[in-house]
DNA sequence: GTCTATACGCCGATAGAC
DNA sequence: GTCTATCGGCGTATAGAC
């Protein structure tokens, strides 16, 4: 077999993951985990069910590997973030203003990761807050400090403040509590955050 | 019957509601609602199946009344906090004082109203953050909008940014990301909140 | 009114044909 | 490898005895 035909290959096989967990990402998303079950999935991606059971190990495993998938992709934005701004001001302002395009572009990925029942879900894995989708964020609190631009406080108050607010708005959005989109309201939560935040 | 009985009777029943409701609060809040059996509230409660059934409809009914009862109580706390102090800022530091304490004296109870799943176990009802437990505080923000006390920004987005500080602090709590006991923050939390939202 | 035993449906997971 | 039919188990809710 050609190095290309088993890249095709590999790539419908992508593809038929990204299908099932794309599927099952709206779905969990809307209805949420315990409503959903491996027969919607299996209506909604269009993929039988033996085929979602030779990818996938059993429901859990959908749950967790879309988990995983979409914290991977959160730390890589963060850290790209992170990269392409100096101060802990900028880093801030990019991530909230990231954050809100997120959830404008796809908020299912947003509400998925903000019901993180994850530890309900997955009773075997600890709730630490720690591996949540953005602990990362911890570490641009704490280069804030440092260098004097954020408040000298104990930095998981700082951040546990900081990303509650951000999440409580985009919370309020997506429940259609706050009627423009996010972007309409950019201006006032950052002046609101970096308020509560920066030293004075 | 005399009254006297009658009222007797009632306060068996009631009793027997409260285990039930209790039994089921701390269940709800450690397992989440779709781990737990009606089979786990009749061990925890020392109820049985049919008194269960006597008393709720069926098990949603059980975290209906939780909810309601839990909702009802907050409101009638966040009543009362309103009553008895004067300025907005008095009022929303009595509510951060209010709300630790809670967490730390009966942590089920924040757990179960965080958990807020509600939407997910009782589909029919709207989403609308409009009926959440700390709903009632936007009057409160509402009214320091008024006397200039707070920032005149959108209610919505202030009491937005207000309680997700304050509730992603004792989620971080609860979660066990802060070790100490909450009024070893609230300090630094009471002024990292009150710098978000004074009017300056 | 209260108990226990059980019916019934649903769903996750698999077996067995192709 | 893929499909479909089905199994086994669990959990809600009830029926029927007392």
């Amino acid at each position: 077999m050609t190095e290309v035909a088993k890249k095709a290959i590999n790539e419908g096989q992508e593809e038929l993951r990204d299908e099932i967990l794309n599927s099952a990402l709206n779905l969990f998303a809307q209805k949420g985990y315990f409503n959903t079950s491996v027969e919607d999935i299996k209506r909604a991606s269009e993929v039988s069910t033996s085929k979602i059971y030779r990818y996938f190990k059993n429901k859990q495993a959908i749950d967790q590997a879309l988990y995983n998938d979409l914290v991977q992709r959160m730390n890589d934005s963060l850290r790209e973030i992170e990269r392409t701004n100096n101060t802990a001001k900028d880093q801030i302002y990019a991530i909230i203003d990231f954050l809100f395009n997120l959830t404008e572009q796809a908020p299912d990925v947003m509400r998925f990761l903000l019901l993180s029942h994850h530890q309900e879900i997955i009773p075997d894995e600890k709730a630490k807050s720690s591996n949540s989708p953005f602990s990362k964020i911890i570490d641009v609190i704490d280069d804030g400090i440092k260098t004097g631009e954020i408040l000298r406080i104990n930095s998981t108050l700082v951040f546990g403040c900081f990303i509650g607010m951000v999440l409580r708005i985009i919370q309020l959005r997506l429940d259609g509590a706050l009627e423009k989109s996010l972007d309409h309201y950019f201006h006032d939560v950052w002046s609101l955050v970096w308020n509560a935040i920066e030293a004075k």
